[in-house]
DNA sequence: TAAGTGACTTGTGAAATGCAAGTGAAATCG
DNA sequence: CGATTTCACTTGCATTTCACAAGTCACTTA
């Protein structure tokens, strides 16, 4: 549980530090991509994500976005055994980094996935603008949802 | 030595897959970033940057830049202890990684260096630009220096 | 030629990771 | 209603990576 009053010793008050200790793992963006881009939401889905992220990681990472407040955990109220992740405002926000990677990686990498990586390079602005749209529309559906 | 061609199994073709794989640690981005902003090219320079970096993983991070065709690695050839690192096209491309890294963290984490966060805040084509123009000084005179 | 310098390597213990198996609560099936 | 599944994890263990300290070695400078 830690946010900007009570994060704990940075290496250096460099943003990009900063940045790099949140999110500089092998795991913790590729979790935010499914969130973002293809609306998983549940431990077994991103289990069953492409790249086979082990479980305890998974279940660490989950812990560890949370904690930075780039995630909500909740239990699904019509199936108490599911848990519900999401994006907050704060993870959403990570989307022109998403995009970023994504374009300099079709650049220089040999990958797949054109269609993102052309919808992208079309119009980032257009993109990112859906990326939001999408997720403001799921908040305010899942918020309903839990009986507002 | 790794290129799009011989490139070792990775976990997916996603593109984002592909960025994580090659920076997705604690330091290659920090390294990267004291190359853009800070002009640094020696080895000195990256342990002495204010995150200490351990020597043995910074030696490590520097080949693996190298054999993924961000940094290059020379002599000095006016000092043959020394040793240049300097940004490819590849690295300098990254640019617009750190960028959005550096506005994500100054919007939602307590952070430093404002200064920085200002400048790209202000004008992020025009900041990109003046990156872009700084390395291809630095190339050209280098490049010259080596009796081209 | 003796004393640095710069760029590393080596050794060691601690921490993070990957893999397989197991747990426990809640839902669904027969 | 009991048995089986489903879901979200936890536990144990071997392997890999990391951090820290010390040492090496080619080269330069005094």
């Amino acid at each position: 549980m830690q946010n900007k009053e009570t994060s704990p010793q940075r290496r250096s008050g460099c943003p990009l530090n900063a940045s790099v200790e949140i999110l500089g793992d092998r795991w913790s963006l590729l979790i935010i991509r499914d969130m973002m881009l293809r609306n998983f939401c549940s431990y077994k889905e991103f289990l069953e994500s492409h790249e086979r992220i082990a479980t305890n990681i998974l279940a660490d990472r989950l812990r560890k976005l949370e904690a930075h407040g780039i995630i909500t955990i909740d239990r699904d109220p019509s199936d108490a055994r599911r848990v519900i992740y999401r994006l907050t405002a704060k993870g959403i926000d990570l989307a022109p980094v998403l995009a970023e990677m994504v374009l300099w990686a079709a650049r220089h990498e040999d990958t797949g996935n054109q269609g993102l990586v052309r919808q992208i390079q079309k119009d980032k602005k257009q993109f990112l603008a859906g990326v939001r749209k999408q997720w403001t529309a799921r908040t305010v559906r899942s918020t309903a949802d839990r009986g507002v």
